[in-house]
DNA sequence: GCGATGCTTCGATGACGATCGAAGTATCAG
DNA sequence: CTGATACTTCGATCGTCATCGAAGCATCGC
């Protein structure tokens, strides 16, 4: 049944195969990833700030002139994009797709034990909430979805979530502008996998208007250097009254995904 | 355990950044996929079936002493596994995690139009069916979740995906085993974002047991030398008769994301 | 035992690319 | 204008790694 794949080994011994070259290219982007100090940056800039060239070389640890080199080979690969202002260059992630991308890889490497640093004492911090790109992501990111889908605020099927009409109301009277959001060209509501909980949490638009609207209300802070979310003291009880949880006991299984220490 | 990844040799650099270093270390990941010969072996292996170190050298187009070497970085970094039978090596991917991992880069690498290939001819039926690394993906497998969620044979939130009960009843009339589906440590049920229709289709491991019910009844064939599952006359109309779409008219909208060609 | 096949290890080569110094361009602040 | 800051480009160096030849080990078929 599966045996017929010998005849490819028998085939041209040394050298280049030429059919079987289908499907994406994915060297290209893992190459690009692969270097440590490609890979700083764009960690760095999943905290979602725009960071100069400055900026970048000095949390990778190398001159200007080499992050230049990195910057412009990260901007030729759609990765990330620059704008100009005045004398300086600021650099972001090019879209949420890249965002959503690299957090897949973070995940993946973060269940792998793949950790440069030994979890250090930020980490706790980070896996509490933290920004992903441009929305919240973290413990209290699933417990939000979590809860907008048990409240019926968004419906979820599959990947394609979509807010319900009482979702709507409810996001409007938060003093969310809805419609400026659905003109927008991006996906109003999307899941994002979080690494450190290994459940999805709420991206899109909305998912980014959400945490503006907390770091708006002074609910949250961000911290300086870091991607972490701090929660205010009156944050911690309005958002717990916004996104209610159902009962313990009702509580659905966390996760079908069993992971063992 | 995981740990000497060293093989690998993360040079430290001369600038060295001490601080800032939060979160996993994707460049790890980002390197061993970054070489071209080694993404072609996992692309190749995506396809789920296994592979010899033959096999692999000849579809990455290098020796098969190169491809020795790319076989053991990629098995220190826990991306694939072997398994000897006699005096060949079988290759697989190490679980479904690396699966899905490659499958996310392959759609964001499409999406951005990173293809290797120009398209080639045999593009549409790989868009149509194919194998990912070991479920149905593409216009069907999407097709496939669709139904399953509509029929509530599963209850989607966010990427919790749950059998109903009315769901266990079907399944386990289709033939599937599910008692032995949840004794694995695997989740049964499990999004997987695809990358040509760049909506959700069905993992996890009764997504597997859908597809070998497909193979086994002789509805579907592999393709050869390539991940695409052609259908069978019959294959196509029991697969219709077993997973209805809603009317048309109820459609629900495809996708929030507007992909413009 | 023998030869053949599948694969790994060793060693040498070669190429690519990350790195930084130095020089060049752009913008701002006087 | 001058000097300063932000960044890019050029050029040279140097390390790392992919690559393959050759030799070594394992397994099969006989």
């Amino acid at each position: 049944m599966t045996i017929e794949v010998s005849v490819l080994a028998e085939g041209k011994r040394r050298g280049y195969h030429p059919g079987m070259k289908e499907g994406p290219d994915i060297a290209l982007i893992g190459s690009l990833i692969g270097d440590p100090a490609r890979a700083n940056m764009l960690t760095a800039l999943t905290a979602g700030k725009a960071l100069t060239a400055t900026e970048l070389a000095g949390t990778a640890g190398i001159t200007l002139q080499t992050a230049s080199s990195h910057l412009s080979k990260l901007e030729a690969g759609g990765l990330i994009a620059q704008r100009k202002q005045g004398r300086h260059r600021y650099f972001t992630l090019a879209d949420d797709d890249v965002g959503l991308m690299i957090e897949g890889l973070m995940g993946f490497a973060a269940y792998r034990g793949f950790t440069r640093h030994r979890t250090g004492p930020k980490d706790p911090a980070l896996r509490k909430a933290r920004v992903c790109y441009n929305h919240l992501a973290g413990d209290y990111g699933v417990r939000m979805l979590d809860s907008l889908i048990a409240e019926e605020v968004i419906s979820g099927a599959g990947d394609t979530l979509q807010l319900t009409a009482s979702g709507t109301d409810k996001m409007t009277a938060l003093g969310i502008d809805l419609p400026a959001l659905t003109r927008l060209r991006r996906p109003v509501c999307r899941t994002c996998l979080d690494w450190s909980e290994r459940r999805s949490h709420l991206a899109g638009s909305l998912g980014q208007a959400l945490l503006s609207l907390f770091l708006d209300k002074g609910w949250a802070r961000r911290e300086p250097d870091s991607r972490a979310i701090r929660f205010t003291g009156t944050g911690e009880t309005e958002f717990a009254k916004l996104f209610p949880l159902p009962a313990p006991s009702t509580v659905e299984p966390r996760h079908q995904h069993t992971v063992e220490a």
